[in-house]
DNA sequence: TCAATATGTGACTAAAAGGTCACCTATGAG
DNA sequence: CTCATAGGTGACCTTTTAGTCACATATTGA
C-alpha cells in the first residue's frame, strides 16, 4: 500500500505499539520501581513465562528496556527515554493548542453547532 | 484468560489502542488544526473512504472524537481530553522518577553493571 | 561431574485488526 | 420529484499479534 499518502512509520511506531498493549504497560509500571529479572516480572502475570518474555522482547525492541546480564540472570531496566520523547513531539502539542479548542467543544456538544469552517474541495 | 492476575482493562485501553495507528495519529494531527468534515479527511489517505471511516469510528470510541452533523455533512472535532487524561495518569509519573533511574541506566550501559538490587523469589 | 535453575528460540494456533467491496440511507439542488 | 452527493453498515479477506508448547543453552552449587 501506501501510494500517494504514504504512512510515516517513524521509529518512534515501536514504541506506540509498545505502548498499546496493557499487559506490556503494567510491565514498565513494575519496572518504573526499579529493575527486575525476567523471571520476577513472569510471576506477575496469568501468562506463561514465554508469553511475558515476548512482551519484554518487544519492549527491547522499542528501545523501553535496557538488559544487563547477570550470570543466569537477566536484569531488566526501564528507559524512560523513548516515553519522553513522545511526548515532547506529540503529546505536549495536544496541550498547548488545546485551550480554544476546548471552548469550541463545548459548543458543539451544548448546542451542536461550533463556528462554521469554510469548505473545502470534497474530492 | 486472566485467572490470578487479570490484566486491567481500564476505560483508556481504548485510547491507547487508538493511539497505536499511525493513520489515526495523523487523523488526529489532522483535526488538532481545526475540524474536517469525513470527506475531507478521506482525501489525505491512500486508502479507501471505508478504511478512514474505520479508522474515525475507532476514534470516536475512544473519546477522541466529538463528531457535529450539518446537513448531509459531519464534522469531525478532535477532543483532547482522553490524551491529556493519559498523560496525567500514566506519562507524567515516568518524567517525574526518571531523573535518578537515568543514572543507574547509565552505569548499566558504560560498564554493564548498575546497583545490584536484593534477589527475591524467583518462582 | 551433575543436576537444578534461569533464560532463549522457533514453530504453531487462535484471535484481532487493517482494509476493501457491495449495498443502503439521507440530504440538497434543480 | 429526481438525481447526484455525503455519509453509513455488514460481510468478507488478509495480515498481524498474543499466547502456548517443545526443545535448547548457559550458569551455579554441591
Amino acid at each position: 500500500m501506501s501510494a500517494a499518502h504514504p504512512v510515516p512509520s517513524t521509529a518512534s511506531d515501536a514504541v506506540w505499539k509498545a505502548l498499546a498493549d496493557p499487559t506490556r504497560r503494567q510491565l514498565l509500571d513494575e519496572l518504573r520501581r526499579g529493575p527486575r529479572t525476567t523471571g520476577d516480572l513472569c510471576g506477575l502475570f496469568a501468562m506463561t513465562r514465554f508469553g511475558v518474555m515476548k512482551h519484554l522482547r518487544q519492549l527491547e525492541e522499542a528501545g523501553l528496556l535496557l538488559i544487563e546480564r547477570r550470570g543466569r540472570e537477566r536484569w531488566n531496566h526501564l528507559n524512560p527515554t523513548p516515553i519522553r520523547e513522545i511526548y515532547r513531539r506529540w503529546i505536549r502539542p495536544f496541550e498547548e493548542e488545546g485551550a480554544d479548542q476546548l471552548l469550541q467543544l463545548k459548543r458543539v456538544a451544548e448546542r451542536g453547532v461550533a463556528a462554521k469552517p469554510t469548505r473545502k474541495k470534497t474530492r
